[in-house]
DNA sequence: GCCAACGTTGGC
DNA sequence: GCCAACGTTGGC
């Protein structure tokens, strides 16, 4: 099973807020490289949240709840979205500089590319970050 | 607030 | 089709 990383600006739209949703309809990805990443999520994928700008770390994990649609908020019609829901907040949030100072994230997408703001997590990468988070 | 990275746009 | 200019993201 495929993992993957989103980003969110917390001040924007944070890990709690979609606790409190429910479910929420991911949009406005404007980058090609990480609409193939949308498109390539199936339900049940698991995705960790990551807060950028405020917070700088991974707090909690989401569930694709729905697989990639037409992103209604794009006019051109070239973009999508994906639906999330809340799975769990991580027991202790993994920091940014947590993750560069971890040799086993050397390679992590998200890290390579700072910009990209939907990247896939590889198995390793994941367990490492879970490993850190505390379980 | 600054700057690096990087994607997009538009003139040629 | 190239490339300079510009805009946006996101860490510091």
């Amino acid at each position: 099973m495929p993992h993957w990383l989103v980003k969110s600006e917390p001040n924007t739209y944070g890990y709690a807020d979609l606790e409190r949703d429910g479910r929420t309809v991911w949009d406005g990805v404007r980058n090609n490289a990480a609409a193939l990443h949308l498109k390539a999520m199936a339900v049940g994928d698991e995705v960790f949240f990551y807060h950028s700008q405020e917070g700088l770390a991974v707090v909690g994990i989401a569930r694709v709840s729905r697989p990639a649609f037409p992103d209604a908020s794009d006019p051109s019609g070239r973009f999508v979205a994906v639906e999330l829901e809340p799975l769990r907040p991580l027991k202790r949030p993994v920091t940014l500089a947590k993750m560069k100072a971890e040799p086993a994230l050397a390679e992590m997408a998200m890290l390579r590319q700072s910009r990209l703001s939907v990247s896939p997590v590889t198995e390793g990468q994941w367990s490492a970050i879970l490993k850190m988070a505390g379980g």
